[in-house]
DNA sequence: TAGCTTTGTGTTTTT
DNA sequence: CACAAAGCTA
């Protein structure tokens, strides 16, 4: 139970201890870890061990006594990074970490929301929507005002709602801002959303913490609760703070010295200004979605009093790499000039390959990939980034026709499939009567003759009536307008939901209830009844779901366990400083949803043997990976077109900054020299960022016209190609090259060498594309009977038949199931 | 009402 | 292509 060692809390040992952690820090690094009081500004160079001195921090802080677990608030933007730093604090410290608050910003809102939701006027059982909840019910508070749902995308009126849910302002205080008509038109879909919201007890991502900020703003005796709870506030990746956010931890701190309203008002005596951050301006890239690199570059302002620690030595990479990195963020203006070096010697040059399309590039990269791992490279060792996760398809397709195995991070979410989605919204209705639109996805999922006019008829009265849909529901014959068979079937539907809440209050745990509502609402039935693959694969999923309300159950039992332990041993002021003592404690059911709504992937990942990673730039930062592919660097693609169009391409070099320092050992790049976008194929140019990266760190290389195998040397008439972009005046978008000549052929300058190509001179280009094709498609996708094939979805099958058209008929090894494939489109190639 | 087919629409990145 | 929403039929 106790690890061993742990009677070694003493006063004596803990002071050794604290000792011991400073040992294998660098000077910079030390200083960060035993700055004691006051504001504390770590300016963080990737690989430069940010999480290692944040964890010491923390670490140095209980064992020097300057703060008990309980109050250190520890935030991160991730899940995975909070569960990391969890378990490395916990391998400095024991167990001792349980009674800390280390968690995302939104969890950390969600709690101390939970603990007072009535100030704010909601009920502790408040609802959190993801972002396709919230979705749904902008387009139909659009709908609601008259506004044509087709002329406004619903996407992006939820992105102006939620821009300025971010700057802290109300659906009022936009319209005042409002400049145009679409403005006005977002703020009054504002207006209507947020009423549609609290009607239903319910909260979105951003509400979270504009919510939590109004609680600690209006309620000062909630906010002195909580400053004193946390004695010390630590922030991970502090350059991708919002305002919001911002401000919440100004008022956790009260360093809110810039704050024009806090400068009238009287110092708190329970300011303690005890705020240390972590973060890197130059990794800033979460800009879209509200992040102000100004928090980070303005720090020194708010507390002129800062301690300024800068970490520059990097333990990730070999010099090529971190040569690269800073050349690459030399090209950004106004940061904090940073310079990344390394112990690590020169290492390996970078490689740039420029292939044919992403078919092509897809299998080099997988050929590479599979030499590699015949080198003995480990599969968790490599990881295949891309900027959209779009890209990572034809990835993925030639990572399975290679039969390597894969992980994709953060892809088609495990919490985002319909099925899970479906029964989420049975236990969400269970807890929050109120939530309709867990109401509206459940109520006709299975089918149970309710249609949409009878839920609209309900809803409709639970609104005039001002009950929730719960009883509304539960009374259907008070419902005007419901005829008999409507009537019956709703009764039905909630004398099974009762009975299922009747459980639930019964103290049933997640697990069994999760059981409980698959059998008893007849959804498992429905779905076992389809007798189909796809029916097949949402049971195993249901099933899934099922062992994570399991394990939700063990490990709370675990939580209370030691949260007694807890209590046992701390002095008494702990207790009186345990901030949720004033509120009432979430059920587990709500703690369950909770941990559901604000996971962003499954991170029950399994890594036992290793997986090669695929997942997008974003998602790569704060990793590392020994060896990296970076995809598809073509102009449009990455800068991303609407990057350039909005102007924001320093926050795209910044992500290719982050992508290239997430590599060790190897950085491959590579692009195509066409692309299907939209189905249509489009002729593409390489990224101009690929041009900041100095030549002489870089191993040129072109794939895609092998045939002959005879090199070229190209004379300096046919120098254009490859880097002819270079100085035109147009990097924007798909520049239209006529066939292919134009591009085959090698920079002398940058001392490219072509390995095997075609003769451009002279060619037809359209001739030679059609040739390309051609031999592209003769090469994989002609099909005979009796052929074994393999289908990016669907797995291993047969070719049982063979229509005209190029339709085939496959038999899947899986279910024995036959389909009928069109192989000009379908994932499927021969194995 | 429900299941099917057709048509249209669209891809940045995420808590 | 893939997916959602609208349209159509039993």
């Amino acid at each position: 139970m106790v690890p061993s060692g742990e009677d070694d809390l003493t006063k004596a040992g803990d002071s050794r201890r604290a000792q011991r952690l400073l040992e294998g820090l660098n000077g910079p690094q030390r200083e960060a870890v035993t700055h004691q009081e006051g504001p504390l500004l770590i300016l963080a160079g990737a690989g430069s061990g940010k999480t290692r001195v944040l964890t010491h921090r923390i670490a140095f802080l209980l064992f020097t006594g300057a703060a008990q677990p309980s109050q250190i608030l520890a935030i991160t933007f991730t899940n995975k990074a909070a569960i990391e730093m969890r378990q490395r604090v916990e391998s400095l410290i024991g167990p001792r970490t349980r009674g800390m608050w280390l968690m995302t910003f939104h969890a950390a809102c969600a709690r101390l929301l939970r603990a007072n939701a009535q100030l704010l006027g909601y009920t502790p059982s408040f609802t959190i929507c993801d972002q396709a909840d919230s979705r749904r019910l902008v387009k139909r508070s659009l709908e609601q005002i008259g506004a044509d749902s087709k002329r406004f995308a619903p996407a992006l009126v939820q992105s102006r709602i939620s821009a300025a849910k971010n700057r802290l302002l109300q659906p009022g205080e936009l319209a005042e801002q409002a400049g145009g008509d679409f403005e006005e038109l977002v703020s009054q879909a504002f207006t209507v959303y947020q009423r549609e919201l609290e009607q239903m007890n319910a909260v979105d991502f951003d509400d979270l913490l504009l919510l939590a900020v109004r609680l600690l703003a209006r309620h000062p005796e909630v906010r002195d609760r909580y400053r004193d709870a946390f004695q010390h506030v630590l922030v991970d990746e502090y350059q991708d703070t919002n305002h919001a956010q911002y401000r919440l931890l100004q008022l956790l701190t009260d360093g809110a010295a810039s704050q024009p309203a806090d400068r009238d008002r009287p110092a708190s005596a329970s300011a303690h200004r005890n705020l240390a951050v972590v973060g890197d301006d130059s990794q800033s890239v979460y800009g879209f979605r509200g992040a102000q690199v100004s928090n980070i570059l303005d720090f020194e302002k708010d507390f002129p009093d800062a301690k300024v620690v800068k970490l520059e030595q990097n333990y990730r990479s070999t010099n090529f790499i971190l040569s690269a990195a800073n050349a690459v963020i030399a090209n950004n203006r106004g940061g904090i000039p940073k310079r990344l070096w390394s112990e690590l010697g020169e290492g390996e040059p970078i490689t740039l390959t420029s292939l044919q399309d992403e078919r092509t590039e897809a299998s080099f990269v997988v050929s590479e990939v599979q030499r590699l791992l015949d080198e003995g490279t480990a599969r968790s060792e490599i990881a295949i980034l891309y900027r959209t996760n779009a890209l990572g398809r034809s990835i993925e397709e030639a990572l399975t026709r290679a039969r390597i195995e894969y992980q994709v991070v953060g892809g088609a979410k495990f919490y985002e499939r319909a099925e899970v989605k479906d029964l989420i919204a049975y236990l969400t209705f269970l807890t929050n009567p109120y939530d309709l639109v867990s109401f509206e996805r459940i109520v006709r999922s299975p089918r149970r003759g309710i249609g949409e006019a009878t839920v609209a008829k309900v809803v409709a009265h639970a609104a005039s009536v001002g009950i929730s849909v719960w009883e509304a529901a539960c009374a259907p014959e008070q419902v005007p307008g419901l005829g008999p068979a409507a009537v019956k079937a709703l009764r039905r539907f909630m004398e099974t939901m009762t009975k299922l809440r009747s459980e639930l209050e019964e103290g049933v745990s997640v697990g069994p209830l999760i059981e409980s509502v698959l059998l008893e609402t007849g959804y498992l039935e429905a779905l076992e009844h389809e007798r189909t693959f796809e029916a097949a694969g949402r049971i195993e999923n249901l099933e899934q779901l099922i062992d994570a309300g399991h394990d939700f159950d063990k490990r709370s039992g675990d939580d209370e366990l030691d949260l007694g332990q807890a209590a046992m041993q701390a002095d008494p002021s702990a207790a009186r400083a345990d901030p949720l003592a004033a509120g009432p404690q979430a059920s587990p059911l709500q703690r369950f949803l909770e941990e559901v709504s604000l996971r962003g992937d499954a991170d029950g990942r399994r890594d036992e043997d290793g997986l090669v990673t695929l997942m997008t730039l974003h998602n790569a930062k704060g990793l590392e990976y020994p060896i990296v592919f970076i995809t598809a660097l073509e102009e449009g693609v990455f800068p991303h077109m609407r990057a350039i169009d909005a102007g924001e391409l320093e926050e795209e070099r910044r992500l290719f900054y982050v992508g290239i320092t997430r590599a060790m050992r190897q950085l491959h790049l590579t692009f195509a020299r066409s692309r299907r976008v939209f189905g249509e194929l489009t002729a593409s140019v390489q990224s101009s960022f690929l041009e900041e990266i100095p030549e002489h760190l870089l191993r040129l290389q072109e794939r895609g016209f092998a045939m002959g195998g005879s090199s070229l040397s190209i004379g300096p008439s046919a120098q254009k190609g490859f880097y002819e972009e270079r100085g035109s005046p147009a990097h924007s978008g798909f520049s239209a090259h006529s066939g292919l000549s134009a591009q085959v052929g090698s920079s002398g300058r940058r001392g490219f060498s072509a390995q095997s190509g075609f003769s451009a001179r002279g060619g037809n280009g359209a001739a030679r594309e059609r040739w390309a094709a051609s031999s592209d498609a003769g090469r994989s996708q002609t099909f005979r009977l009796g052929d074994d094939v393999i289908h990016a979805s669907l797995g291993e099958g047969v070719v049982t038949g063979v229509e005209t058209d190029g339709v085939i008929v496959v038999r899947f090894a899986n279910d024995g199931s036959e389909r009928k494939l069109i192989t000009e489109y379908a994932p499927v190639s021969r194995r």
